[in-house]
DNA sequence: TATTGTTATACTCTATAACTATA
DNA sequence: TATAGTTATAGAGTATAACAATA
């Protein structure tokens, strides 16, 4: 039996990672990518990343939300979420309308080229998910998304 | 009943972010930016950001791994892990030594106080985790961690 | 010809400070 | 005085191409 630990030029031939799969954190990260990746590829024919998708999927189900808004809920930067939203509102997928009640809010509302759009964009999410819930049953999905919202909600 | 359908200016009292959080790809995220953040901080008097901790745990746990073995095992490009191996190595926590049947190759091995300091590192993130259970129960936390490995595994 | 480790570099993501207009 | 939106900018993270040394 060869000592890993006396012989300082051994080599290693399969990596052994099970502490680091122990952790939380380190598993959530890795799936979240895994996913993410995924999701890249099917989203890439709208012209959606994941924070687009994220912006638009909450614009279009809270028309009249405000940048604020939006950046805590998805808990955004509000100076990042600048160009977000000029680059959507550039492609004709969102309008900014003068607030009700606040001169200094702008209200985010989905135009119908948007809706339109999310509307298919979220098909195709639900879609990956039922793909991603291939390797998952159903009930081991929403045991999962339980389990993560006890995490961070 | 106000329809915010017909309505452009009206406002949102509070954002309505059900439909994201049916997906798993979403809720992993979200959950693994929270865990982090908590990292973070602990491991903050280490030194240790949480890819340092990665190839640092793997190191410690497979002396003379190469660094193609850890960017394969870690899903960490070969240029992005230079620069850190090369600061772990300035710090003293690790020794590069000549790979015994690949001339090419570098064997990278823990020093005494790398494994002192992962020895600490492991055991305030095993701590961690425990807290990160404070929102779960053990049961859960098992079940969390190999859900999320049936999707990237 | 393929692979290891590396350099240089570019692009994206995330974070901070400071400004303006309005509350 | 505080908040919404914005600008500028810095830093971290991630990506690709190309090279020398070795297999």
């Amino acid at each position: 039996m060869r000592s890993s630990l006396k012989n300082p030029s051994s080599s290693v031939e399969k990596v052994d990672t099970r502490f680091l799969e122990t952790l939380i954190g380190y598993n959530a990260r890795r799936a979240a990518l895994a996913i993410i990746g995924e999701f890249l590829e099917k989203m890439a024919v709208y012209g959606l990343k994941p924070v687009d998708f994220s912006v638009m999927s909450v614009i279009v189900h809270n028309p009249g939300v405000t940048s604020r808004q939006l950046c805590a809920s998805l808990n955004i930067l509000p100076p990042n979420l600048v160009s977000l939203i000029h680059s959507l509102d550039a492609r004709g997928l969102i309008e900014r309308l003068p607030h009700p009640h606040d001169g200094r809010a702008v209200g985010l509302h989905p135009t119908e080229k948007g809706r339109a759009l999310m509307l298919q964009a979220e098909a195709t999410a639900s879609e990956l998910e039922r793909n991603v819930g291939g390797k998952l049953t159903p009930n081991q999905a929403q045991t999962l998304v339980t389990l993560l919202q006890k995490i961070y909600l």
